[in-house]
DNA sequence: CATAATCTTGACCAAAAAGTAATGATTTGT
DNA sequence: ACAAATCATTACTTTTTGGTCAAGATTATG
């Protein structure tokens, strides 16, 4: 269970965006520069967010990109699902071994740890947006552990 | 952020295992068979499996595997760690661009994001052992909403 | 001891994800 | 109108992950 590169990179380059200030924009160069990436893919992980209507841009001289939105009415869970390219529904229809569909088609025992477990990481992010991100580390972290209510209660595990 | 082939399929193999009554064990033909994956692949699984000492094995006719300890013994997060290559130590290593280290290094606004995500994950397997998944799709999903307290309490989402 | 069943291991092949390149379209400014 | 800057789109290459194969090692059994 892990961020794809997809992710990781897509919601920095947005994170980027909600940095401006009202009237601003990023060029494809300047994003790339500031997350450390190629201007190629830059452009790719743009285009993507482009069409999922996350953000905006203008072409030719002084063109650049822009969120669509104000960076604090838009929420993490939906800028994931579009990099993730909708992960959760998909799950019993992709893990099917050699077979054409899976072998515990109806009764799963497994099934409602993996959908449970999705449902737990959608929770999560449905209650951040873009703009909580904004910040330096410690004040993010701050932010996360109020709103999730986790307060470091991993209980101590078995070894 | 999805689960991995590794980690379905690892997961999966073990839960047969968990099924079986004291002093028995499976073959490779048999687990594959029973998960609809080919032998080859369930040996690669089980070979993980074995080197990370959830399974023990016996060669020769009337060999097989079968759990190293108890199933209610087994945690979900020790399982998905292995399957996973540990993962969550190895972010800000991993996603570094064209570059040598991150950009953000040192301070970085998402990091804690990522981690705290990890964490939530981490925190709802650690509650779960392996036992737990031996069941009927309905007893085992209301076991788990009731170990992790969601009660299905996802708040309706902005769009 | 020979044979058949089984796990073990490393090399190999295939599919998916990630990243790059190249060409085309649009806009601004002169 | 033209040139420069910029985004848009598709095809291609590389890397990672997933999966297979084949040869070897071990064990039970007749």
């Amino acid at each position: 269970m892990k961020i794809s590169a997809q992710e990781e990179y897509g919601l920095r380059c947005l994170v980027q965006l909600a940095n401006l200030a009202d009237g601003e924009s990023l060029t494809l160069p300047q994003i790339a520069e500031r997350e450390g990436i190629s201007t190629a893919n830059a452009g790719k992980l743009m285009w993507l967010l482009n069409k999922a209507g996350f953000v905006h841009s203008t072409r030719g001289t002084k063109g650049g990109y822009f969120l669509a939105r104000p960076a604090d009415d838009i929420y993490l869970n939906e800028i994931i699902k579009v990099l993730d390219e909708d992960v959760l529904s998909a799950h019993c229809v992709s893990y099917t071994g050699v077979r054409d569909s899976c072998v515990h088609n109806g009764d799963c025992g497994i099934r409602p740890v993996i959908v449970g477990l999705h449902e737990i990481v959608e929770n999560a992010l449905s209650r951040l947006t873009l703009a909580s991100l904004v910040g330096n580390e410690k004040s993010v972290d701050a932010m996360f552990h109020q709103i999730q209510g986790i307060h470091r209660t991993i209980e101590p595990q078995r070894v």
